[in-house]
DNA sequence: GTCGTTGGTTGCGTCGTAAAACTATCGGCA
DNA sequence: TGCCGATAGTTTTACGACGCAACCAACGAC
């Protein structure tokens, strides 16, 4: 196999930004705290200095702002070698967001900081498939007032994201359909909003919010690829795309909707008014059905099934490879994304269809033989809820002059 | 239908570019020369500042720079109302690139000047279908010598692009693999870099460059829409996904082969591999084969015997449009890009398809009720060329700082 | 206790933009 | 014909942000 080293012929173009003086000073803020979030051992501001190529002075006088500003805290100093000792620099654990993830096997919230650490955790796991809104959100906002305890005191929380497994509107207000849930136009804000008082809160895709996460670990820390293809099977299929770690999220941001790209073209028919979409033959509940059994089985379980010898279980699980396959490789034909990552319920069956998605990978995609191709499973299991706190805490880094405390 | 306004949940993660102080002017300069490309009518130093928000006095400067740099022409005072007449500003026409072109049925050049005028063109339409690569690049350095007698004195060409039909290499140095000419691994350079004398040529793929010239039609002027997908449809099917006015070329440039993404996995095996390619069954070999004609015939030809009431040529016309009404829809479930632009060839069967292709997308894309959705042709018949020399201009507007002469 | 080493700060020069005053050149009008 | 208003463009001055280099701070080693 040749690998390829990276350079794209066709130009990327800079988006036209004004530039005004202030705009300087706001991108190096943005590259120190970067840095800082960055690091995996605590930097001092020299160590800012000589990873980014500012000068010391600079770095003092920015890291000096981003302290006073609240972002950044120093640490006691390290005593290691000869020399003055380092000032060591540290994301603010002050400065945190709330993630909130509802989907049909999963209710949770969770606290993040800025150095991207799980403060708090709540969760449980009811059905909620076809439920009334009404149970599940009151759930959610008791998973939400438990995790609000824990804010560190002077903590500042910065916003709330909660990942739902649908449709939402393009300013992240509204969910459009959750098909899943049964959920359909609604707004999930007024039982939080008492909660949250003010803080902000954004709605968004399940999915795309998981992608981020994985792209995304920690608030400016990249993960292990910023170009892949994420699958979040749940009842569903749903997806995101990941180009050079940045969501594609679409003209209207409905984009990622995997599961109902076409498998077989005139097969099963789905209720989104197509056939042979891909969730048909891969989604829970197409492959409980295949499979004999009730709808309520997790795909864990059907896996141990198949793993038993239940013959239609494993069928079923095959035929989701397959399904997997197939279109995955089209995807990595249209995108040239070497990453797979499989989430949600689905990745309990990644020992079962990785092997099968991997080699139909080998076989479909055209350029195969130039680059590498894996599929890979997303350890985080609430992955929802860790992208919608992370959805507040990457704006920070992006652009931290907004964030600085008077 | 509801229509929803642009604003992505999920943040755009800005890239942590460190900033100097020269990066303001650089960015500036790009944003007062983008501003003078963009405009329809030519715009004076007054007209850039009101339309940037810069200041008049910085705008002057930033202005002087350019043409003294030779980017920016400075037009003879237009005598028009009350006030100091207005300087008017142009993109310099000396600044030049070439596009080049080869594909199964169109070896052309173009010279295109900063205006995105084509200021020379030279071309034929060959048979090179399994041809050697050698007679084909030579009559295209044949094309390219005569353009380059266009150039205006004094003009500077900046590069030349080529598009091909297939595979680039990362570095777009050497064609990879063109399956549908035959040619592999090869690099089309020398008979063109003699007449090039130092110019820099640069190869990339056929439909990447025609989106790039869709997305952007003149330097620094934004096309219709900014999020597509475009198809070119020849031989085989080649394809570019834009959005937000930036060709997606994947981590390693291989992005776009949707006609490698699967329409009946299981069906018609296809050379690349796999298996139902969409290629299979709407590129103009597979369409020409099932119509029973010959190979040769155009899809121009194929069109005017469907119409005159060729069954079979009918039917394969049918065919191909399912085939790209539900891969297409697939795609944009992928990506939420509502609009389809068909390119080379299968533009001429554009009145055919279109109405089939729009309904299966009206059918088949989830989020088809809350968006626009629409297909529409190129109207350029080399854009591949069009696209190469656009490359090299584009990167003048991205940033104006290199390319000033001293 | 002195020296070398590394971390961090301070003062000054340069660059680039903003603001505002000033100059240039038109049409209109008495 | 000469003045005025209006618009285009330039010049002057101020300010903000970075780089550079000298300086101060705090450690280990001898």
């Amino acid at each position: 196999m040749r690998r390829l080293t990276v350079m794209h012929p066709v130009p990327v173009e800079v988006p036209p930004a004004l530039a005004h003086q202030s705009t300087l000073r706001e991108a190096n803020l943005g590259v120190v705290l970067r840095s800082v979030c960055a690091a995996e051992e605590p930097l001092s501001r020299a160590g800012v200095a000589a990873g980014t190529g500012l000068t010391r002075s600079t770095v003092s006088r920015l890291v000096d702002e981003l302290v006073a500003g609240g972002l950044v805290e120093e640490g006691t100093a390290l005593l290691a070698g000869p020399g003055r000792p380092a000032t060591p620099l540290l994301p603010s654990s002050r400065v945190c967001a709330v993630g909130l993830q509802v989907n049909a096997a999963h209710v949770a919230a969770r606290l993040l900081d800025l150095r991207g650490r799980v403060v708090a955790e709540s969760r449980s796991e009811p059905d909620l498939v076809g439920s009334e809104p009404a149970a599940g959100l009151a759930l959610l906002a008791d998973h939400l007032a438990e995790v609000l305890e824990a804010v560190p005191t002077g903590g500042r929380v910065l916003g709330a994201g909660l990942a739902l497994p649908g449709v939402v509107d393009a300013a992240g207000e509204r969910l459009l359909h959750a098909p899943n849930l049964g959920w359909r136009d609604l707004d999930p804000g007024p039982d939080l909003r008492a909660l949250l008082d003010g803080i902000p809160l954004g709605l968004a895709n399940e999915a795309n919010l998981a992608a981020h996460a994985f792209a995304e670990p920690a608030p400016g820390r990249r993960g292990r690829s910023g170009h892949f293809v994420y699958v979040s099977g749940e009842i569903g299929i749903g997806g995101a795309v990941v180009t050079d770690w940045r969501v594609q999220t679409g003209l209207h941001g409905f984009a990622g909707e995997i599961g109902h790209m076409p498998f077989r073209p005139g097969g099963d028919p789905c209720p989104c008014g197509s056939d042979g979409c891909l969730e048909r033959y891969a989604g829970r509940l197409a492959m409980t059905r295949r499979a004999g059994l009730p709808p309520g089985t997790t795909l864990a379980e059907l896996g141990r099934l198949a793993d038993g010898g239940h013959a239609a279980a494993a069928e079923a699980i095959d035929l989701a490879a397959d399904a997997l396959g197939v279109v995955l490789a089209g995807v990595v034909n249209l995108l040239d994304v070497p990453t797979v990552v499989l989430g949600g319920e689905i990745g309990d069956l990644a020992d079962r269809i990785t092997p099968r998605v991997t080699e139909l990978l080998r076989a479909r995609v055209m350029a195969a033989a130039f680059m590498p191709l894996e599929v890979v499973r997303d350890a985080d299991d609430v992955p929802g809820a860790t992208g919608g706190a992370l959805l507040h805490l990457s704006r920070v880094v992006a652009g931290p002059a907004g964030f600085l405390t008077v």
